[in-house]
DNA sequence: CGGGATCCTTAGGGATACTG
DNA sequence: CAGTATCCCTAAGGATCCCG
């Protein structure tokens, strides 16, 4: 059995609650989670550039979800002491990493919303 | 602009509530969904050998998810009318398609879970 | 500007009981 | 065996107000 320091099981009971995709995936499998990664992803971003560009964030979720991403090491915080301050968001090179399989999906996405659409159209046409 | 026959945008907007990727993660998003794929990647298997093999998820759940995957082409049910009734569930070709991105994120999540626990509990400390 | 703190709602999901 | 139907509760998340 092999395990990490903290004792998440990567191989033998792959899909039980202590897997590490799954503890990944709760943490990072959240609606705007993903959507940060994607806008830092083009670049560092302020607090209200981030709202702007993310349809529909709340504050509360917005900060809730930055502050998960920084303590993961995924996100750098960079607080510039002006007056209004000025606070800037990035991916750090961890976070940076986590672009490539997001994009995998993303490409996933586009590639099958057609035939999910129409799937789901005739699913519930069906019954 | 790019759209699909739905509306959804593709190009223009990426991270509006009408994005590709947006509307599929809100589907496949969810913890089960992840699981529950990569599961059926190993092979069909029964209802009961699901509820099993993927622990922690209720009846309901494993239910409901199935539903939503069956209704997203993503999964094929298949029901053999033995006594007792038997229920089968395996990928599509489209649901087979899905694994790889997957794969991409597992793999990540094996190769980054021990620095993102480091980070949370160096992050957790300082505080 | 970039949040913190509170209140409040609702829907996700567990537990349980029943059925073809 | 493979679900459906119901009840019930918690916690995610929106709205609002306030502060350094």
């Amino acid at each position: 059995m092999v395990t990490t320091q903290a004792g998440a099981k990567l191989i033998g009971d792959p899909y039980d609650a202590g897997c590490a995709t799954r503890r990944i995936l709760d943490r990072i499998g959240d609606r705007w989670t993903v959507l940060i990664v994607g806008v830092l992803g083009d670049g560092d971003a302020r607090f209200s550039e981030l709202r702007r560009r993310i349809d529909g964030v709340s504050q509360k979720m917005l900060t809730q979800t930055l502050r998960g991403l920084e303590r993961d090491g995924l996100v750098r915080r960079t607080v510039y002491p002006e007056v209004p301050v000025r606070v800037v968001y990035g991916l750090t090179e961890a976070g940076r990493t986590l672009l490539e399989p997001l994009r995998a999906l993303q490409e996933w996405s586009i590639a099958h919303l057609g035939d999910v659409s129409a799937s789901q159209a005739a699913y519930d046409r069906a019954d």
